[in-house]
DNA sequence: ATAAAAGTTAAACAAACGTTTGTCAATTTT
DNA sequence: AAAATTGACAAACGTTTGTTTAACTTTTAT
C-alpha cells in the first residue's frame, strides 16, 4: 500500500493522488488516504502544496504543461496528408498512453467547480483549444475558420480520451488487449477516420480485422 | 434557491441532484445541498432512495433507458450515406441538447469508482457499447467487425460530448452562442466529419464559415 | 369512524473531512 | 560551535459528512 521511498515526499503525494483522483474523483479522495499511499505524514500535504486544492492545481498544470509540448512545431509540406494527420493523432495516443491518469484526472474534473480553480482552469483550457484548433488547421482547412478546427480538434482528442476512459468496459466485451498493437491500430483507425471518415475506413479493404 | 413544488418530492430530489452532481460532482454535492434545493427534508432522501449513490444509480438508469430510446429502429437502404449517417448523429446530439446536465452527470461519473455502484455501471455501459457499435455497422462497415465500429461509435459520441463539456470555454473564446442555428451547424459538421473526414469538410466549401 | 399505512419533520448519531498546532530532529547558514 | 531554517511528526481542531431515530401529520383502507 505504502509508496516507494526513492522519490522526494513532494513527488511522492503528487503521484499518489494523481492515482486517487483517477479512480475514485478529486472530491472523493480524502488527504489521509492520499497520506498514507504516498507514505507521508497528513501535515505534509499542507506544507508542499497549501492544501488538498492545491495538489489538484499542480496535476491539472502538469498535464497541461506536458500535453502542449507533445507536437513537432511544423506541418512538413511534402507529406502526405495521411502522414500529416499521423502527426497529430500519434503523439496524443502515445502521451495519453503515457500518462493515462494524469490525463483522466484533468479531463474528469474539468468541467466540474472546484471554486479556488476556475481561473485556471479556463486560462489552460482556451490556450488547450487553440492550440488543437491551430493544428488541425494545417491539414488544409482554412486557418480563419477557427472555430471549426476548434470543434474538429477537441473532437479528436476526446474520441482518443474516450478508448482510455471505456478501456475496462472495451477489454471485457471485445476481448481486446491495450497492448502495442493495440495502439498501432488505433493509431490508424482514429487517423483514417479523422481523415477520411468511415466511408474512407470503409473504403481501406486492405485493412485487417481485429 | 428552493425548487418548484409543483412536482413529486422524489422527482424534485432526482432533478435537484443531477443540477449539483453535474455542477460540482457526485462526491462534492452534499445531501442537505440537495434537499434544500429539492425543498425537501434530508430524510427524504433515504426514504425515497435508500441514500446517496441511491440517487445516483436512479441517475445512470434514467439517462441509459432515455438514450437507448432515442434510434429510430432501421437504417433505410435507399437513403443516401449522408443522410444515414445523419440519422445517427442527430438525435444524440439533440437528446444530449435536452438532456444535457444527466448526459454530463452520467459521462462523468461512469469512470470512477463508486462501490455500490460498479456491477450497474458495467452493465449498462456495455449495453451502449453494443448499440453504438450496431448503428454504425448499418454504414457500410463490416458487422463482423464490431470493435471497429465500436471504437467509432463511442469516438462519436465522446466528440459530441466534448462540445457540451468545453460550452462555456468555446462560448468565450470563440464567441458563439449554443442557439438553433449552432446546433444546426454542428450537426451538419459531425455528420460530414465522421462521414467523409476532415478532407470531406475541406472539399465541402458550400458550408458557410460561422 | 377506526385502524393502518405512507409521508414528513427536527434532532441527534458516529464517522470522516481538511487544516493547524506545537514539538522535535535534521540540515544549512553564520 | 551557535543560530537559524527546513522537514517531519503525532495529536487535536472545529466542520461537515451521510444516515437514522422517534414523534407527528396526512392519506388511504377497512
Amino acid at each position: 500500500m505504502a509508496a516507494k521511498n526513492h522519490k522526494e515526499p513532494k513527488q511522492r503525494i503528487l503521484d499518489a493522488a494523481i492515482n486517487l483522483f483517477a479512480q475514485k474523483g478529486f472530491a472523493a479522495a480524502g488527504v489521509r488516504e492520499i497520506a498514507k499511499k504516498a507514505d507521508v505524514n497528513i501535515a505534509m500535504i499542507s506544507y508542499y502544496f497549501n492544501g488538498k486544492v492545491g495538489i489538484m492545481k499542480a496535476v491539472i498544470k502538469e498535464f497541461f504543461d506536458q500535453f502542449l509540448e507533445i507536437f513537432s512545431e511544423i506541418n512538413e509540406k511534402n507529406k502526405s496528408p495521411e502522414e500529416n494527420m499521423r502527426l497529430i493523432t500519434r503523439p496524443i495516443i502515445n502521451f495519453i498512453r503515457s500518462n493515462t491518469k494524469l490525463a483522466m484526472v484533468t479531463y474528469n474534473e474539468l468541467p466540474l467547480d472546484i471554486p479556488e480553480i476556475t481561473e485556471l482552469k479556463a486560462e489552460r483550457t482556451s490556450f488547450f483549444l487553440k492550440k488543437m484548433s491551430s493544428r488541425i488547421s494545417g491539414l488544409g482547412l482554412d486557418p480563419k475558420d477557427a472555430f471549426r478546427t476548434a470543434v474538429i480538434g477537441t473532437s479528436l482528442f476526446s474520441a482518443i480520451m474516450m478508448q482510455f476512459r471505456f478501456r475496462p468496459v472495451i477489454e471485457r466485451v471485445y476481448k481486446v488487449k491495450y497492448d502495442d498493437a493495440y495502439y498501432k491500430w488505433l493509431e490508424d483507425t482514429i487517423t483514417t477516420l479523422f481523415l477520411n471518415g468511415i466511408q474512407g475506413i470503409a473504403a481501406g479493404k486492405k485493412k485487417q480485422v481485429r
